[in-house]
RNA sequence: GUCCGGUUCGUCUAGGGGUUAGGACACCGCCCUUUCACGGCGGCAACACGGGUUCAAAUCCCGUACCGGAUACCA
């Protein structure tokens, strides 16, 4: 006995079905923006009703189906965290059952065989070629108007023996309508004048979209289908199928589509990578707050709340809150530093900025090691990037509860360089200003490595502008070393500097580095901004970035001493001269 | 063409008979400041149009316009 009997007498009776949702992408490209947001909804949706989400590819199209796209949507998923809760099933497989059912309809007289010979489509403008033959027909069109359609089934039967092709067709009522109520949309309703004898199986004997989505959903138990507005025909047409199968029909709910910014559909053809998924994952987006973004295009709770948990959204999801029209996705094309929507950039750096650092680490992580400045030492059980930490500060780092015995100007829970807490700290000072994951690797660079590039208007704005800059900040190194440096020791600064020795000194932190900067720059009689910002620019390439004195003391000492008195910069300016 | 759906700041949206039409992003200004952010304060900016119903319409009804979707032996 089919599926879809039990089914129906399990409803009959009342009985509470455990919701199955399912997530039905074609193989045919990337994940894109619209099916992102669509999976998520049938996952939030799934996890709301405390039931399942499944995931079918509908590959039954061979010719336009890839695996490298299957790979790249099973990508995008993993990469949002939708995890089907069973299987994946691969719509190609069920092929023979779709034709058995096709078949069985045909012997219940419910479908005909169509003799007509397949028109051969001309592919270039399949769509508008098909536009152009509806607005044609106009509204006097006659869907019943098939001569096959009645044809004796002796006669059906002689010419099908015969080998001539056929496609098998359902034969729609003549008279009545299709109705459901959309889950979205509300009451639906269309005359099955509107209908056509949609085709079954092809004349090559592949069965269609619209028979095997009803036929793997039945199998698969689906209990609610959402999925974009732009399947709101298919649905009146699947409900036929439904009704000629004798199943039940689950549930619809047709969710609004997103558009492009001239409110045009977004294809993946016109648009390309700024709709795919993997662009967002490469470009550093953190999954959950794209997948808050996601939620609130097309979705509201109903409050001015904006920033959602996965937990949050699971808790506040209901079909209600989704709304009836179509949002744009508010791309800027041609504009590198707004690529994509400012809401989602803004989220991007929302989430970076307040999220938990146990969350954020682990992507930072992987960022850097992409980027070879991942250091073992920066895992929790690994060893500071120190083998000359003096006895005293080792002591004091070690037991910061005896703060009482050491002297004032000695830093006590400063963390050793290159420590992990040395990690967690410079990357919870630097995420402030960040949008994307790649700005650790970027922007933030020189924390991480001694190979970085000075961004040429910074070096115009900071450094060039002040020339005397060239000898006093050299000079502020020796100021450094000698005030702040370690007492006795003998800490040379290398021209290749290891890594090691970057931090040599229990007296360079915060205040003390304050009171010598200042008191340089007195000095000097120039404003203090001109020596921060020109040792910015010399410390760590760029021209924005935290307090200079958080800088300083992260970067620590050996490697300060080294940059300040680095010419790199100071001649990259001079060997790119303003061009005139 | 026909069928279906939609229309609140530039964008995402709240509001569903009585609101100074609210929030967020973006943008602009001020404050903070060694830079840039963050943050704080403030500003700009919307009910597509026309008819009805009603004491009262962004909200309900009808029409128009515009936008979108569908229309296939694609999915």
């Amino acid at each position: 006995m089919p599926d879809f009997c039990v089914r129906r007498s399990i409803r009959g009776n009342y009985l509470i079905m455990t919701v199955r949702v399912r997530f039905a992408p074609s193989p045919t490209g990337y994940l894109h923006i619209g099916s992102a947001r669509t999976a998520l909804f049938n996952y939030l949706y799934a996890r709301h009703t405390g039931g399942r989400f499944l995931l079918r590819i509908e590959d039954t199209d061979l010719a336009r189906s890839t695996d490298e796209s299957t790979r790249s949507i099973l990508d995008g998923l993993k990469w949002l965290g939708f995890a089907p809760d069973e299987e994946i099933v691969f719509q190609s497989n069920n092929a023979d059952k779709h034709r058995e059912a096709a078949k069985r309809l045909l012997a219940e007289g419910k479908a005909y065989r169509d003799f007509t010979p397949k028109a051969e489509p001309n592919d270039a403008n399949v769509k508008e070629a098909i536009k152009e033959r509806a607005r044609q027909q106009g509204g006097d069109k006659n869907f019943r108007d098939n001569p096959y359609r009645d044809l004796s089934s002796e006669e059906s039967d002689a010419r099908a023996a015969a080998g001539e092709p056929f496609a098998i067709r359902l034969k729609v009522p003549a008279e009545g309508k299709t109705s459901f109520e959309d889950g979205v949309y509300g009451l639906q309703e269309r005359d099955y004048s509107e209908t056509e004898d949609l085709v079954l199986l092809r004349s090559d004997g592949h069965p269609l979209y619209n028979l095997a989505v009803v036929l793997d959903d039945i199998e698969m138990q689906i209990t609610d289908v959402i999925r974009g507005q732009d399947h709101l025909t298919n649905t009146h047409k699947q409900l036929l199928i439904y009704s000629a199968l004798d199943a039940e029909p689950p549930r619809f709910a047709h969710l609004p589509l997103i558009l492009a910014p001239n409110k045009g559909k977004l294809s993946k053809r016109k648009h390309g990578e700024v709709v795919s998924m993997t662009t967002y994952r490469d470009a550093g987006f953190v999954a959950a707050a794209f997948r808050n973004f996601l939620a609130l295009l097309g979705w509201s709770a109903g409050e001015e709340k904006e920033i959602y948990s996965l937990d949050e959204l699971i808790k506040k999801f209901t079909l209600e809150g989704i709304h009836r029209s179509n949002a744009v996705f508010n791309f800027h094309e041609g504009d590198p530093k707004r690529w994509t929507d400012d809401k989602a950039i803004w989220m991007n750096a929302e989430y970076i900025r307040t999220m938990s650092l146990a969350e954020l680490l682990p992507l930072v992580k992987s960022e850097l090691k992409a980027n070879k400045l991942w250091r073992e030492e920066y895992e929790p059980d690994g060893r500071a990037l120190m083998t000359s930490i003096s006895s005293t500060s080792a002591q004091a780092f070690e037991s910061s509860t005896e703060i009482g015995d050491r002297p004032e100007s000695i830093a006590i829970d400063r963390p050793r360089y290159g420590s992990h807490d040395w990690f967690v700290s410079t990357v919870d000072l630097i995420r402030a200003r960040f949008f994307t994951l790649k700005d650790f690797s970027t922007q933030g660079r020189a924390y991480f490595s001694e190979d970085f590039d000075f961004d040429p208007a910074a070096v115009a704005k900071n450094l060039t502008k002040f020339p005397e800059l060239q000898e006093w900040l050299p000079e502020l190194a020796d100021r450094f070393e000698a005030e702040l440096g370690e007492i006795g020791a003998d800490q040379p600064v290398a021209g290749n500097l290891p890594l090691t020795d970057a931090c040599c000194s229990d007296r360079f932190f915060e205040s003390n580095i304050e009171a010598v900067v200042k008191a340089f720059a007195e000095e000097k009689g120039t404003k203090l901004g001109v020596i921060m910002n020109g040792a910015r620019t010399l410390l760590t390439g760029v021209a924005v970035g935290p307090s200079m004195l958080s800088v300083f003391e992260t970067i620590g000492l050996s490697r300060t001493i080294y940059r300040l008195k680095s010419r790199l910069a100071w001649n990259e300016g001079v060997k790119d001269p303003v061009v005139r």
